[in-house]
DNA sequence: CATTTCACCGAAAGCGCTTTCGATAAATTT
DNA sequence: AAATTTATCGAAAGCGCTTTCGGTGAAATG
């Protein structure tokens, strides 16, 4: 491989003028230029990203955190299809993702101190979780930042209109002529969870719909396990709700499970529409009606936004909100007379 | 944050007495150790992650490439669940985890240059293309490196027993009075969809079963599209099966799909089981019968095998093949009579 | 008391690269 | 022909850290 000082003495020329010609400045001809680009080709030359960030302060790394209440991560399709559309966008720029955690060999530290140990340019966080510490650790820090599904007016946020959200999914049962629509919720320390919250509770309103008691229940971090305990406990009310509104598609199908295993049936005896629209959401039976959010348009942006800052050395806090849609497939129905 | 200067300059030692006493060396006395410890927690020290690297030839960090012929990436859940148990290995024993791209900056590089480039400790590859040109390129690297899913002579590998994971799924259907039995395979190039076949074929070859024209199906690339079409296929033959092995689990669901779509019934007409056990397959309706691949133990065991060829300074080639399971529910039910 | 051992510390070189600031020779202008 | 630009190059410092190799004074040994 070699360093640029193999290349000087190789070439005749000295490391500075190496190192020049590598970086294409002006102040160094053509013909010099030529031969060291040559020369280092013909080494199969590569410079060190260790030696160039010391140097420069620059290392052209991003840190990704992800912070749930759930522990789940990468494993979830959501996030995790977000964190991909936003690895394309950034690699497109040149940077790597380096995921850190909070472990420096026996050392314990915080986030923050492991990505200012790694002197990343800019940190994305993955997060559905406003209390975390370490996010607000991060948020305070001076390192350019995004935060992706959180609000905040600290920094550059993006994030799905789950306001509206919440009112598609409502309308639409309406529509369809429910007048029983209950919501099962994502826990309200999620911003996520609350937005959907507050969605489903003023469209009701407009429609002038009554929440029945019990109608809003908590379906806790997303999982299809909480779903599903979810849906019993709606299952089991004196005035059983004709459809319901779902805060995430995970919990959405483990609330059809709650209702096939009741003996009753999606959509003719219960409506469900979900939220997220998962890859998994076409595939089960019935196929999920849902409200679909623009994983590739968020991580996108989210990109755009960290780059940004980096490259114009100040941090911006915008919140960006993302639109949504509502897509409807089999598991909404019209109420049955 | 401040460097090892600064820490030198406050507590009137030397930068190299300094560094010693951070990294803990027995020729500096415990007293000024401690007031060197002190005076770095009091300053928020950090130390610089490049500048060590630069220094000590280790970056403490794994450089992880995903290469695939349906360029799913970190988005099918079966290498995303490896690569998360992957990461919770590594980050114990203090690895970052770094997602290269081919590009950097302008220039467009291998992955094994982008890795050189950021001087990896060690590099894993999720992979399922024997034939990519890169991940050849890494194995002759001199790099430490493990590759999962991928068969191999030239490096660690690790992966799921397909074999006889083709064998159970035929032995179970066998055992529910099926005889006819075919399977939707997962690209030949790809070793695990190559593996399952042969698992396929000995078990219906020990079973004394034939294989009949169109009964061994090519699924392509494990997607539920994919599956999907090739049950449609094998719906359209003369003699239809009454079950069918799946070699992927979103193949399987989308080769349910195809069955109910034919107005079938699954298991009663047609018993399909997959492989993988991603987390969707207990959830579809009817809950998928499968082959359980142990992500946790495959990520986990890549982690052992890939640090040990970094601590030990040499490259280790062994394959190692994690046992599977068949998991029954209720996509599988006894022939018709 | 002279000598050896030990505990503790620091100078200096090196890791591979960038960037400022001069220096030199050639080209251009008066 | 003298003065000024311009083009091209390199010395050197610096980025923040590790590690070798000596050097000192104090304790232990004879």
């Amino acid at each position: 491989m070699g360093t640029i000082y193999d290349l000087a003495k190789i070439t005749g020329f000295s490391i500075t003028t190496v190192s020049k010609a590598l970086n294409n400045y002006s102040d160094v001809s053509e013909k010099t230029k030529a031969k060291i680009v040559q020369a280092a080709a013909d080494m199969g030359y590569l410079p060190n990203a260790h030696a160039q960030s010391l140097s420069t302060k620059r290392s052209w790394t991003i840190g990704v955190m992800f912070s749930e209440a759930n522990e789940v991560g990468m494993m979830h399709p959501f996030f995790n299809a977000i964190i991909e559309s936003f690895r394309k966008a950034t690699e497109q720029q040149g940077y790597d993702l380096i995921f850190a955690s909070r472990n420096l060999r026996n050392r314990d530290m915080s986030y923050l101190e492991h990505f200012q140990h790694r002197a990343v340019d800019g940190i994305v966080v993955i997060c559905s979780d406003q209390m975390d510490k370490h996010v607000q650790e991060l948020i305070q820090s001076s390192i350019p930042i995004v935060v992706v599904d959180m609000d905040s007016t600290d920094c550059s946020v993006v994030f799905s209109d789950n306001l509206s959200g919440g009112t598609l999914a409502v309308n639409h049962l309406y529509e369809l002529g429910h007048r029983l629509i209950a919501h099962i919720a994502g826990d309200m320390t999620i911003d996520a969870g609350l937005a959907r919250i507050e969605g489903y509770k003023q469209a009701m309103d407009r429609l002038a719909l009554p929440i029945p008691d019990g109608y809003l229940i908590n379906g806790g971090f997303f999982s299809v396990e909480e779903g599903k305990q979810a849906m019993q406990m709606l299952l089991a009310l004196p005035k059983r709700p004709t459809a319901v509104f779902v805060a995430g598609d995970q919990m959405a199908i483990g609330a059809m499970e709650a209702i096939h295993e009741a003996g009753l049936q999606v959509p003719h005896d219960i409506s469900v529409v979900g939220y997220d629209d998962i890859e998994m959401s076409k595939y089960v039976t019935p196929k999920l009606t849902t409200v679909r959010q623009d994983t590739e348009r968020i991580g996108q942006h989210a990109a755009e936004l960290l780059i940004e800052q980096i490259v114009n050395k100040r941090r911006v806090m915008t919140t960006d909100i993302i639109p949504v849609d509502l897509i409807v497939r089999q598991s909404t129905g019209p109420v049955k007379p």
